[in-house]
DNA sequence: GTCTATAAAAGGATAGAC
DNA sequence: GTCTATCCTTTTATAGAC
């Protein structure tokens, strides 16, 4: 691992910004340059190509996407926390950085052949998960449906509020993005109480 | 309203094409030519500009988008029909134009201006349905919870599995997209099962 | 209305001085 | 490492013949 200079953080978090919200298309190397104080071709002298700047902010916005999941932990939880953990870091991971989910989105659409080295190298798995969701079902712990689609539900609910979230707060909170931004907040918990009818109670 | 020549249908579904698969900035009107069969001065003949290109097929999508409501027969419509219809008409407009939500997604994101006159012109009104929403909760035949945020959790189970569809083929179905596409067409199902525990059943 | 040819501009990339 | 100047390709847009 190769020590980055200064220089070439910053051209890294002005790529960012810029690719995240113009994608890869739209962004122009000029603009690049300019939120960095730098000259254009000094993103030539780090990076080579638009294209291969372009990977490298696409690469860690990917890696960040996921949020960390102890895999060797997860046999032997709780499913109550592990809501509350999965849920509560996807929220606070988008409220920090709330350009990703359709970054990842917008440009996995665009060309999906990016995606597929991405994935063996991310060591993102998420079958672990739904292996996870298919033993808690079979222990009589959460309400029997296919272990995929609960995943999928659970990260529906998650990302797309943030993947929509210009949409939605013009359509349902009249453009005012501070309430918005309440109700996204308060989902933590609100999403907790939504999925709970899934989980099926002892009554001992 | 103008009738639309034959050449002008055609360029608009080529445009269609190119646009929702490249979006705005990476579409190129040469290849909206070619798979229109036609020069690309034509395209400027009949619609003058990319922007304004653009703009038409933006429109009829963001038309497309929302589902048939009938408004005035919300108020005494039961809930379980309300949902079988709300996510029966979702799902099968995606099933048939599965490029509209990430394309309305980005280009929503990447210049969220655009959008403001369209709402107004296209007299889509999400507010009708959470009033509607709300009186269940106070008829008590809903469980009691902020009536935005349950249409938003329904319109998140509805698009995000299409909008992020080639990320969850890959990640959840193995790239396997036909057992994908089962899974969304059984969800006008599977998700009425989901959402049933919302609704408060009489004891009568 | 449709085409060919071409203008005009934008944008990615490189050369070369310092 | 950093800059200025410039090249060269791509792409939008228009002129003008038919």
């Amino acid at each position: 691992m190769v020590l980055k200079s200064d220089t070439e953080k910053i051209i890294l978090e002005a790529a960012r910004e810029v690719f995240s919200e113009k994608g890869l298309a739209g962004a122009r190397m000029q603009e690049i340059a300019d939120r960095a104080n730098i000259n254009k071709a000094m993103l030539h002298y780090y990076f080579r190509s638009k294209e291969k700047l372009f990977d490298e902010i696409f690469k860690a916005a990917f890696a960040e996407f996921w949020p960390e999941v102890q895999y060797s932990l997860l046999a032997s939880l709780d499913i109550e926390i592990f809501l509350e953990r999965v849920l509560s870091s996807y929220i606070d991971l988008f409220m920090n950085k709330p350009y990703l989910p359709i970054f990842i989105l917008s440009e996995v659409n665009r060309d999906p052949d990016r995606l597929e080295k991405l994935i063996k190298e991310s060591g993102v798995n998420p079958i672990a998960i739904v292996n996870y969701l298919n033993k808690q079902m079979e222990q009589g712990i959460l309400k029997k449906m296919n272990p995929k689609e609960l995943l999928l539900n659970i990260i529906s609910l998650s990302i797309f509020p943030f993947a929509g979230r210009p949409l939605i707060s013009r359509m349902l909170f009249d453009g005012d993005d501070d309430d918005f931004k309440n109700v996204l907040q308060s989902r933590k918990q609100t999403l907790i109480d939504f999925l709970q009818p899934l989980i099926i109670k002892n009554k001992a």
